[in-house]
DNA sequence: CTATAATTGGTAGCATGCTATATGATGTGG
DNA sequence: CCACATCATATAGCATGCTACCAATTATAG
């Protein structure tokens, strides 16, 4: 009877909801040692690298999160303000390393954004939750655009 | 060994990047008809609504989408300056009306959002998207708060 | 070697999300 | 009826996302 009315449970819709509801819980937990989702995400990330020796620069944390480099160059801008993360300078490109100031934080932060997520998805068992990563990870594999996960070995 | 890397591949974050796929390419196949993703998910809202009599205020999209106050009210802002909707003032709330340029925009606009859904989604299965649906809805559910899907007929 | 293309990152300007706060209307208790 | 709380919306100021564009470095072709 009305074709307009399955677009509101689109999975699109439902995703962006879904999303929204993390970001802002993990925004509040995180808002008292003074960092944001996406930074958190990024420093995650430039922890894991910095403790494999392997180098980071701008375009990686694009291709790991799917963003823009102008989206990163600010959140980049306010992480180095904030002391967690230092850009090196390399020519054309930019060696970006998360400080122990950085590190240490995520020791809290860490376990914070862990609980959060896990209150959010409390309603669903440890099969719907792999599931879950499943599905996600198959959309995000099939829809990547050059992503080589670039992993450049210090050498 | 290393305690930080599986919060790079939580749900939370592949969440962010699989919204973050679909947000992109619903923007980009919107520009041409002059319409972003938030923007055309409350028309299709509000074009429902209208077309079951049912009347709408900025809390009734508030809840539906779970966003805040000033998103929603920047949201329509934007899409009344452009003749969408429209905004009865109703004494303390306003009523929220599709206008007729709106709908007929959504004859477009429908069927390219979902063109592109179905592309970014076109390596799962029928069984696989109903079971992403039935998760993704799962933790809406149990996340709401007092979130009635208030229905107020018209009367 | 030099011209041109590709790569990397930055800036401008905008939409969308937030919290905190203000404003005006409505409801309620005395 | 008046004081006060509550509700619906708006505004200020910020973070995060985008596209479009610019600058500088590096790679490549002739």
């Amino acid at each position: 009877m009305n074709s307009k009315k399955d677009i509101q449970d689109s999975i699109g819709r439902l995703l962006k909801v879904t999303n929204q509801i993390f970001e802002t819980y993990i925004n509040n937990s995180l808002k008292e040692i003074n960092l944001t989702s996406s930074q958190i995400g990024i420093l995650v990330f430039l922890c894991y690298k910095r403790k494999n020796n392997i180098d980071v620069n701008q375009i990686d944390i694009q291709k790991k999160f799917k963003l823009s480099n102008p989206t990163v160059s600010g959140i980049l801008d306010r992480l180095e303000e904030k002391k967690f993360i230092k850009r090196i300078n390399n020519g054309r490109s930019n060696k970006i390393i998360i400080t122990d100031d950085g590190m240490n934080l995520l020791d809290s932060g860490y376990d914070k954004v862990k609980m959060i997520e896990e209150k959010i998805i409390y309603a669903l068992s440890n099969e719907e939750k792999s599931e879950l990563v499943r599905l996600l990870v198959k959309i995000i594999e099939n829809n990547r655009i050059g992503d080589d996960f670039c992993d450049k070995k210090i050498g």
